[in-house]
DNA sequence: CGGCCTCATGCAAGCGTTTGCGCTCAATCA
DNA sequence: TGATTGAGCGCAAACGCTTGCATGAGGCCG
C-alpha cells in the first residue's frame, strides 16, 4: 500500500465550494432535504461519495446537543455474563447508530472521575448493567437530565429498566426441582443486596417450599466462582443425613464453582447431588457442567433497554418504566429429571 | 432525593458573566494559564468548583482538534482474555484521562460502518486487540492519519504494536515439557492465520523438536473451547502408541476443551497426558483444569500499548515501533513436572 | 517627563454543523 | 400586465471552547 498523505478531511464547506452552492444548502441535500431540487441533491450525494466525506458528529452535537454517545457501565469481567451482555449490546447500539463509551468496567463503584466524563462527553444516556451506581453518579446524572437504563437491573432513583422475571425464574426452577422429587435444597445466594439475587431466591423458596419441600441451607456464593466453590465445600462436609439434595445457586458461575468443590469431595453430580444455576451462559452448558439454568433473554433485554433509552432520550419527561422478560429454562444433565 | 429540576449546564461564559470578566480569561485561569494573576484563577476556580463546572470536551475538540477518545476493537466475548484485556484497558485509560469508544467486538471482521464512526467521533487513537481490521478500515485510518496501535498482536500496515514474546513463550513450554520427560507432543494451533498463534508454535517446536522430542500432530482449535475439545477427541481416539504423551495448546481456552475431552474419554491428566496452554487467564487456573500455561503480561502490555498510542499521537509522523514483553511460566498441576 | 516594556486581560476569529428566516426568480393568477 | 405565490436556495447566528493578537494600565528607564 502507498503511502499516502493524510488528505484534508472534507467537510460541508469544502463540499460546497466544489458543488458552487451554500454550505446549508449542502447540509439539506445530504440529509435529503426536499426543499432542494432532486437533481442537486443527486449531484451533491455524488461529490461526497467520492470525496469521501464523514459528517463530524462533534460538530453536529454542537448544534443538536445529540452526540449519539451512550455511557456504558460493565460489571466484573470475572463473570461471563457481562461478556456476553457487552457483545450484545455493541451490536444492537451499532444498528442504532449509536456508540457505547465505556464508562466502567470491573468490579466496584464507579469513580467520581468516571462519572464525570459522562457530563464532559454529553452522552446522550446512560446504559447500566452492574455495578451499583455511586450515588454521587445517580445524582449528577439526575440533576443534568441524562436518563440512565439498567439492564440486567431493578430501576433505581431516577431510571427505567429492562430486566429478566427473576422472580418467575426462580420459581419455575424450584418447580423443577420439586417435580424431579428433590426434597430438602441449598441456595448459594450473592451475599451482597443484588435485588436480581434476591428475587431469585425468593421466587425459589415460594415453589419449593410450598411444594413441602424445603429450603434448609444458605451459603454466601459472593457472585463469583470461587465463592461457589467455598460454598460446595461446606455443602460436602455436611454428614451425609443433614446434606441436601438439590441445590440452586442464583448465577451459573456461582453454580460452577460449587459443582467443581462438590466433585471434588467425591459427590457425583447429579447422582448425590442435583446442581442448578442461572443465565445459561455458554460456559455452563459445557460437556463436564452441563448445568440446568434459566436462561435469561439477552436479546431482548438489550434491545428493550435500549428502546427504553431511545424514548427516554426523546421524551426526557416521560416517566421511568420497568419491563421484565420471562426467560426459559433450560434442561441439562446436571439435575435428576422428573 | 429530590427531584431537582436540570439547571442549564454551566459554560465558561455563564462563568465570565458570574465572574465579571472574559470567556478567555476564564478558560485560561482554569488550566493555570500563569498569564492570570494567582488571585483571580483561585477566585475563578472557586466559582466553577461551586457551579460544578465540568468542560464540554466535544467543544473544546472542535478548536483543538483531540477528543480524548480512543476506538477499541475487541475480540469475541467467548475468550475470557478479552474481558481481561477489556478491563485493564478501561482502568489504564481513565488514569490517562482517555475515554474508549467501542467500535467492535466479537467474532469476525469490522464492518464498514464502524469502520466510519472511527471517523465521524474524530478518535484520536485506535487500539486493536484481536479482530483482523478489514483493510478498508486500515486503510481508512492510515489515510485519515488516526494512529493505531495493536495490544495482542504483530503490527501490521500502519501500526505499533505491544506484545507478549509469544516466540519466547512458545520455546520456554517447550523446554519446560522436554524437560518434564515428554517425547511426542501435539500441538493445537488456531488454524487461522493468527501470528500469535503461529509464533508461539513456532517457538514450541524449536525448543521441544531440538530436545529431540517430536512434534508429531497438530491439530485444528479454532481458537474455542469448542475446537479444543474436538482436538482432544481426537488425540483420544488414537491408538495408545500413537497417542502424544503431552499436548500444547495455544491459547488456554483452547486447552480447556482439549483437556475436558481427554478426561471424558477417560484419560487421566497428567498421568496419560500432559495439557498446557498459553495467556494463563484465571478460568485455566481454577482447581479442576489447573492448567501450566504461560502468563502473558496484560498489565505491561496495556501500559505499553497506550505509551505507544499516545506517542503517535503527540507525533504522527514517527516511525512504527514494536515492542515485545516477556511473559512468564505458571506451572499448575496439569503437566508432569521436570 | 516621554517612551518602552511588562503584566493582566479582552476581542474576535475559527472549529463544522444545524436551522429559522429571508431572498430571488419564474410561473401562475386576476 | 402587475401582483401573488411557491420552489429553491443563501445568510447568518448559534453551540462552547481555544488562541493569536490587541489593548490598557502601570512601572521603569533614560
Amino acid at each position: 500500500m502507498e503511502d499516502l498523505p493524510p488528505r484534508p478531511r472534507p467537510t460541508l464547506s469544502s463540499l460546497s465550494g466544489a458543488a458552487g452552492v451554500s454550505v446549508s444548502t449542502v447540509s439539506r441535500a445530504l440529509k435529503g432535504d426536499p426543499r432542494i431540487s432532486a437533481r442537486l441533491r443527486a449531484r451533491i450525494a455524488a461529490l461526497a461519495q467520492e470525496a469521501g466525506y464523514q459528517p463530524d458528529i462533534l460538530a453536529r452535537a454542537m448544534s443538536s446537543g445529540r452526540t449519539g454517545l451512550i455511557g456504558l457501565v460493565l460489571g466484573p469481567a470475572s463473570n461471563p455474563f457481562y461478556a456476553m451482555l457487552l457483545e450484545e449490546i455493541v451490536r444492537q447500539a451499532a444498528a442504532r447508530a449509536l456508540r457505547p463509551l465505556i464508562l466502567h468496567a470491573g468490579p466496584g463503584p464507579i469513580e467520581d472521575r468516571t462519572a464525570e466524563a459522562l457530563l464532559q462527553y454529553r452522552v446522550d444516556g446512560c446504559l447500566v448493567t452492574s455495578a451499583d451506581m455511586s450515588s454521587r453518579a445517580a445524582e449528577i446524572c439526575a440533576r443534568s437530565g441524562v436518563p440512565v437504563v439498567m439492564i440486567n437491573r431493578v430501576p433505581r432513583l431516577h431510571a427505567s429498566a429492562a430486566s429478566c422475571d427473576n422472580l418467575e425464574g426462580g420459581r419455575e426452577m424450584g418447580r423443577f426441582l420439586r417435580a424431579g422429587g428433590h426434597r430438602r435444597a441449598a441456595v448459594i445466594h450473592t451475599g451482597g443486596a443484588s435485588s436480581n439475587g434476591i428475587d431469585r431466591e425468593r421466587g425459589f423458596s415460594e415453589t419449593f417450599g410450598a411444594g413441602k419441600g424445603e429450603v434448609a441451607l444458605r451459603f454466601d456464593g459472593r457472585s463469583s466462582y470461587e465463592g461457589g466453590w467455598e460454598a460446595g465445600q461446606a455443602i460436602a462436609a455436611l454428614p451425609a443425613k443433614k446434606r441436601p439434595d438439590c441445590l440452586f445457586a442464583v448465577s451459573d458461575i456461582i453454580a460452577m464453582g460449587a459443582m467443581d468443590a462438590l466433585r471434588d469431595a467425591g459427590l457425583r453430580v447429579p447422582r448425590d447431588i442435583s446442581v442448578t444455576g442461572f443465565d445459561s451462559i455458554p460456559d455452563a452448558a459445557r460437556p463436564p457442567y452441563a448445568i440446568t439454568s434459566y436462561e435469561q433473554p439477552v436479546a431482548a433485554m438489550v434491545a428493550r433497554g435500549l428502546d427504553l433509552l431511545a424514548a427516554r432520550i426523546a421524551h426526557p419527561a416521560a416517566p421511568d418504566e420497568a419491563v421484565l422478560l420471562r426467560g426459559r429454562l433450560v434442561v441439562r444433565r446436571s439435575a435428576r429429571l422428573p
